[in-house]
DNA sequence: GCCTGTAGACCGACGCGTCGGTCTGTTCGC
DNA sequence: GCGAACAGACCGACGCGTCGGTCTACAGGC
């Protein structure tokens, strides 16, 4: 009699949201299973019974997460004709996607850093996945000419470095993102000898 | 007549060598107090004598890493003449610290960074820290006439995080670091519009 | 010289809160 | 009435920090 509903808005999905509204919070270790079970307002059971483990919730949420930008980036670079052009635009994603949800932010660029040795591998990964991803396409805009051969593993991997300190920062000042996009795009274009245009 | 010497290196010093490699080892929240006291083969009473608490000796070690990569940085920069040179030569410092005192460098770039929001402070501290020594040479470098004018802050938040990114996913890999030094010097100077060097 | 008294460095067993995870229900759709 | 989806009381380990105690060094009275 006291529970109710709950059939269109899963259990799960109450969990998930819960996860990632702690996590970002207080972080993975200062983070407690009955912090999310209060505020996803469920149950221990509930929570054992999706979830095998506090580490479980966490990395499905940190793939889910990644899954999530890694899509907005691959549909705007897909709006955008030219090498160069799709650099910007993946670029201009990350940081409003950024900049309008924080909280996800912090839990895929710092909490993910947050654990220690044992998750390492996984952090490793989601940056390694996104480096691959802006290589590609420097790969590409080398291959067009449009910019001169050189290091891209390096390159992509000085980006996401870049990048995420930039953000960081600017979210822990309470900065403004966007204002912060000019100068970084233009010094991310310059790093690689695209700076002045055609 | 069991105890002896441990009068020329005070139990201070062990305790933080201790904490030095436990942290380095097993990250902020897998090492235990226990963990140091046993690496450091002292005590749990020597320990709280000499610390307040695990947080305590942590936030100390980090203050002091940061000091001597500080140190060795100003002094390479001494140095050397001319506003590009000493930024080059600070770069070198910074990567063959980092390649000589992996677990080091694992500490202030990982694991300052693991800690949750409770640290979180003092980590953006410590970039802070490196961001307004950069700065403070790329001003110079501008004011010289070396490079445009241009927005420094940003730039030097974006070396920080380019480098810090190289040098942790070349420490994973267990790359050779030196070998990454000239690709991201390269687009370092290239992205504040010193490419091709006089 | 020796003994007593005191300071403070150091020891390590243990208390106690915390937190992941379990287990016994209870409800509800079929 | 059966099983899946939950509820929430409970368990047990773990780890930080404490606290009563020891041991050495040294000062000073005799």
């Amino acid at each position: 009699m006291p529970r109710r509903a709950t059939l269109d808005t899963p259990t799960r999905d109450r969990l998930i949201r819960a996860a990632m509204d702690v996590f970002a919070q207080r972080g993975y270790h200062g983070a407690t299973v009955d912090d999310i079970v209060a505020a996803s307002d469920t149950s221990k059971g509930a929570f054992y019974h999706y979830f095998s483990s506090k580490q479980d919730v966490f990395l499905r949420l940190l793939d889910q997460l990644v899954q999530m930008v890694e899509a907005g980036v691959e549909a705007a670079i897909g709006g955008e004709e030219g090498a160069l052009a799709k650099v910007e635009a993946a670029l201009r994603v990350v940081l409003e996607v950024a900049s309008e949800h924080r909280d996800l932010a912090r839990i895929l660029l710092i909490e993910a850093a947050a654990l220690g040795p044992e998750f390492e591998q996984s952090r490793l990964g989601i940056h390694r996945r996104f480096a691959a991803l802006i290589q590609r396409h420097l790969d590409r805009a080398v291959a067009d000419g449009a910019i001169a051969h050189q290091d891209t593993r390096i390159a992509a991997r000085a980006w996401i470095g870049a990048i995420n300190e930039v953000v960081t920062q600017q979210l822990a000042n309470g900065g403004d993102l966007m204002e912060a996009l000019s100068p970084l795009r233009a010094m991310l274009l310059r790093s690689i000898g695209a700076g002045g245009t055609p």
